[in-house]
DNA sequence: GTCATGTGGGAAAGCGCATTCCCGTTGCAA
DNA sequence: TTGCAACGGGAATGCGCTTTCCCACATGAC
């Protein structure tokens, strides 16, 4: 049994196709009351639920908006998820999801699906990447979005633009100040950290990691400390857990302590992980900072200092919602990074 | 500039639309290689891109599977979610989203949605409830899922059926063994914690907090200890938050260690977070377990002892994927469980 | 050479709906 | 009473595509 039409229910109430359209679907123009009421008994009755694919293969818009993440059980995308989906929520559409890892080729086709379903809008998250292997990737990406964006769609892009997108109307970019936030992180970190700085990054390319660098060692520089080391891994937990399996050594041996800078929270919370086991104390032996300022990280100790980003917030700008404050971060220094006791004077 | 139609290739490559829908889009009858040569060039000269809703209105299959999950940067979803999504790609459909906060009414309207969109089938997550409040909701949630089932569509739903659902064809439900894991973990705990159990748990009527509470008594039962006292709270980590808050003092009242459960893993961390600046030491003071085992929360200290559930299998068992082994959990015994040295013997 | 068979392309009929015209009614002013 | 505008409902068209049906032609066997 298939589900019941528009032509049924007006076949049912006595009335044409059009009356019964502008009926239940909201019209211009209102018939009578009661012709009203003897339709919507009809589709009542029927069970009717109108065809969306219909609706919006006739009035050529969807009511979809595409949202674009490398993976959705991570909770940084999981929050900007969820800010897109509140403010389509408000918009009254739906939100359509792809899951890419990352990679440039997956993402094009991801857009050229939301293209293919005519979604209204396309939200892309995670970092844009200048890696040699995405070159072809985010050229083909850059097209298929140039595309789009001409056919009348609308793109919201967090962070960065897309790699060789030319800026075209309906595009626009969610800024985050991540080199600023950074910069501002290592200045307060300067301020009583007197020791060696390092820097766990991930892969150079990375838009978002090599902002975070670069600003981090400008604070440093402004605050007249020398430039921290870098070392790059992976953008993840992972990534973190292996730099700080490669540090431990390090930091046992020297009389000094380091203060890490991971350029996310949960790389941050892997190179503690790491640590751990070896005997390494944060923030007795080493003290360390993450960035994002992750949810269901907060509950970590000791309490990591980050720099909290509304990440809600900055999925509800690039859904296109005009109510939504601007992006600010505010860096939060927690017991990660505090000096201990004893080595202060 | 609207996308450019199939006619339009048509018209380029000097064919019939038949003959050019026939050679892009994977029909059963394959035109001669240089004719579907040609339709490809023009396909590609023009930048077609196929439009999904007509596609679908002609062949009724819209390639979407629709997923409603609570919250869907609740680590606990965000893994499920993960799991549809990949079973979603290897199907070649993406999924379309709905963020509920749980009311069976909004479940109702996103299921009312799904169905308009003529999603293929979908993913139901997140715990039916009982509740007087839920109830007209849940009538009609099943109502609406019944329809949508007649109507063809198919539904997963993970743990419960939902309340009052007749089970149709295309409805079916991923079982998760909340009863037994929770009386496996009780039994577990039992052998090595001589004090008393005290359970946190959601408010009545959540089935999935029902069960793992009926699990725990049971497991206390069959190793002849006595059944616990149950605080009721909310399902997450305020609830846990609030729990730990009221339970602070009586725990250092008590000179007896006491070994809380609570139902899930976010509100065992609640607890912990609240106990924490109350000077209570897990596991020294008291000891804690929860449930799910949240793979962002694996690096908490002290760990959390818990009942791993896989969640990604449990999405792609409940978006149809006939590969996935079927559910089956894990007690996982950590530090926040373990009888510390002094205390034993 | 004829007819059955098969092959491959095209015309056309929808899929379910919104919307533009079109036309019969009605209300009101002149 | 007539004329005109405003109103409200219906027929028909089209959104972009799939698919059935039909037909022209080529091929083979007899």
């Amino acid at each position: 049994m298939a589900a019941s039409t528009l032509s049924e229910v007006a076949r049912l109430a006595g009335v044409s196709l059009a009356t019964a359209s502008r009926v239940l679907n909201g019209s211009s123009r209102k018939p009578a009351e009661d012709i009203a009421e003897r339709v919507r008994e009809a589709a009542d009755k029927l069970g009717y639920v109108p065809n969306a694919q219909a609706q919006a293969l006739a009035k050529s818009s969807s009511g979809l908006i595409g949202l674009i993440v490398h993976d959705i059980a991570d909770p940084y995308f999981a929050a900007i998820a969820r800010g897109v989906q509140e403010a389509a929520r408000q918009q009254n559409r739906m939100v359509l999801l792809a899951s890419t890892s990352g990679a440039a080729q997956d993402e094009k086709e991801a857009v050229a699906a939301f293209a293919a379903r005519r979604a209204d809008s396309i939200v892309i998250a995670g970092s844009r990447s200048v890696r040699a292997e995405d070159k072809q990737g985010n050229i083909e990406l850059a097209a298929e979005l140039d595309r789009y964006c001409r056919n009348g769609g609308h793109v919201g892009v967090v962070g960065h633009p897309v790699v060789g997108a030319s800026t075209t109307e309906g595009y626009h970019v969610v800024k985050v100040p991540n080199e600023e936030l950074a910069a501002g992180l290592a200045a307060d970190l300067a301020a009583t950290h007197h020791g060696d700085f390092l820097i766990i990054a991930g892969p150079e390319g990375l838009y978002t990691s090599d902002d975070r660098v670069r600003g981090f060692q400008r604070g440093l520089a402004d605050a007249g400390k020398p430039a921290a080391e870098v070392i790059r891994t992976g953008f993840n937990r992972a990534g973190g857990y292996e730099a700080g399996l490669a540090l431990a050594d390090r930091i046992k041996a020297s009389a000094e302590r380091l203060c890490i800078f991971a350029v996310n929270d949960v790389m941050a919370i892997g190179v503690t992980a790491a640590l751990r086991p070896e005997g390494v104390w944060i923030p007795r032996d080493a003290t360390i900072a993450g960035f994002d300022d992750i949810e269901t990280l907060r509950d970590f100790r000791p309490a990591l200092s980050t720099v909290h980003l509304p990440l809600e917030d900055i999925g509800r700008l690039a859904a296109g919602d005009p109510d939504t404050p601007p992006v600010s971060g505010v860096v939060k220094l927690r017991r990660s990074t505090e000096t201990p006791v004893e080595s202060q004077a």
